[in-house]
DNA sequence: CCCAGCTAGTACGAAATCGAAGTATTCCGA
DNA sequence: TCGGAATACTTCGATTTCGTACTAGCTGGG
């Protein structure tokens, strides 16, 4: 009497149309993608009840997670979002505008722009996280404390052996310029 | 003696700085949104050797999905795409300038236009389709048979509730029509 | 039968994004 | 120390995308 999803009936039927189909792995990642992209919406719903918008957050959030003084390069912020550059100067100048970050030049190495989550830009993303959070608990709900941790586990599997060979999926500060010379994905 | 990935190394610094965040649901979803994204990188990679874009292939590959006669309405494709329906109109556009797909309108409803995958279109996308498997195979390989079919499960608990209030978060072909009137997210 | 109210897709102008070239600054090997 | 290569970001023009208004076609109550 297992749980059936519309994911398992799209497999169902593909592993018709297709020979070598591994339902496990396409099980796997077409559930993740689904995951991800509905907790996407969800969060942009979520955020249509504040005057930011959803890269807005991103960004303010990227600065946040780094810890104080709340100040990137715009290089290290391009990293995790995948836009080109001339994208990130475009949104940076109008952050700058609403007064959500300040932009100032390095004095170390004046080539770099170093920019700072305002006290504006601070509260605006206090603001928004708690519904930000609510979205991802709920998508975790169906799932008791120790199906978590396995998931967890299963899943760190995955990005260790995803990261082993290039660049942490992730940056966590301290760890900003440590990076090998390598081609970017 | 666990291995520890970039997004642990994150948590941990994350979690000093807010004060009520969950280590658990922080690590399963971010990890989710890494391995999407960087499944996507790969995905592209491998693409580039080939003649199609990333959108043009997420749109053949729905036209596929569906089975003979390879035939979708427009409606039905921008469902999954995340796009504005302007978008797909000009995409659709440059698909059939392309030969990969042709426009016809539909007898019984004549607002509605079928969209049908070509021959080309159909070895166009052929040529991919391996290379598009194979970093889907690469992203799972860390997990063995019974790992995988655990990992299913955890998130087919995740699916199957997510989608429980609100439509499919996959369309099955022969459900095309049968979403009830819901407003999109 | 008929027209108000849907639904499906398109046209159009505005805005965002991108690739590529450009500028300023730093690095490094001879 | 000097100059070419590399780095960091911006500018610019072209392309893509989007929001909104629009047209065409269907549908159901009176």
């Amino acid at each position: 009497m297992r749980e059936v999803d519309s994911i398992d009936r799209h497999i169902e039927f593909w592993s018709r149309e297709v020979a070598d189909l591994d339902p496990d792995v396409e099980g796997a990642v077409t559930r993740m993608q689904m995951l991800v992209r509905h907790l996407a919406h969800r969060r942009a719903e979520a955020l249509a009840s504040y005057p930011l918008k959803s890269w807005e957050y991103d960004i303010l959030w990227r600065l946040r997670s780094v810890g104080k003084p709340y100040r990137m390069t715009p290089t290290a912020l391009t990293a995790g979002l995948d836009v080109a550059p001339a994208t990130l100067t475009n949104r940076l100048e109008r952050l700058e505008e609403s007064g959500y970050v300040s932009r100032t030049h390095d004095a170390d190495d004046r080539r770099k722009l170093l920019v700072t989550l305002t006290a504006k830009g601070h509260r605006a993303w206090e603001a928004t996280i708690g519904a930000q959070a609510d979205a991802e608990h709920e998508l975790l709900a169906p799932l008791g404390t120790s199906e978590r941790k396995q998931l967890v586990r299963l899943l760190r599997k995955l990005t260790a052996a995803a990261e082993a060979g290039t660049h942490p999926l992730m940056l966590v500060p301290g760890e900003e310029d440590l990076a090998p010379k390598r081609r970017r994905s």
